[in-house]
DNA sequence: CACTGGAAAATGCCGC
DNA sequence: GCGGCATTTTCCAGTG
């Protein structure tokens, strides 16, 4: 068995590997936003209140996509593509 | 008073925008994530297990930190500076 | 339904009581260990130092309870109960 | 040095297993509030809404902990006492 | 679809 | 008084 548990072990090392890797990249940027919002601040925005704005941009964007993805849906029900009449 | 305000929401515009772009990032790093998490459960790896692992190995290097920190507060309570004795 | 009601609020208002009681005993308890610090700093130890020394040993301890997680984890992959081998 | 350096490593290890064995009866405490919450929970009520609810009764305590300490304030300036006219 | 567990955000606290 | 740090709370994704 040690053939195959020398496999796993290696492909296992290589998903943790991979993982960490982009766990670093993650927390990079992580560490990028903070440094904007403390800049902001510098600037005399109010931290709290820009979350809020940009967590409203985003639930406006993912309602418009909502939005987008049902009128897709009517158009195929109507046997329509999105922006063309037919073909 | 219009100048200042122009000013300022120009300034807070750039602001959201690098927010939001990095944000975006950061999105993508974290599906890239998940992928892999998918990836190594289709290779018969438990994501469970795999996370603890992760989990486990992400708590060493934050210990190790944290005795770094230990360390280096020891040397600012003997009145040294990091790397010399003094000036 | 003003019975009904008048249980909900009997309910809800011995829920409230209940943690506003161990919030107090709580707070209790923070405030010694407040002064715990205290006087260890009147004692001549630096507190920064003691809180990062407490933190290493919390650390220390969440980590072996992660091992034993890891662990337990394994031996549920493994088919195992805990302490039997099948029923 | 000795002998001065043994009572200081006592003392430290004194302060150390105080300040532990508090915060675990701390813990054991916001355990215990936890489960409350739990209950709470299974017995209908909101979770979310119940922590508002302490979290404003708090603030009102906290209030008019301020009021009186005010008041007080003023008895005081005016050579009076709390709740008595003079003595 | 509710529940657990893990990430992000908000709050409070301490020293400078 | 403010900026960093620790705690607490909220949010979200994965799971059964």
């Amino acid at each position: 068995m040690s053939d195959a548990a020398d496999v796993a072990a290696e492909s296992l090392k290589a998903f943790v590997d991979q993982i960490e890797k982009l766990e670093v990249e993650k927390q990079t940027i992580a560490d990028a936003i903070k440094d904007v919002y403390a800049e902001a601040k510098a600037n005399g925005f109010d931290v709290k209140i820009l979350r809020r704005v940009i967590a409203i941009r985003k639930q406006d964007k993912s309602e418009r996509e909502e939005m987008d993805a049902l009128l897709e849906l009517y158009m195929q029900a109507l046997g329509m593509g999105y922006g063309r009449v037919e073909e």
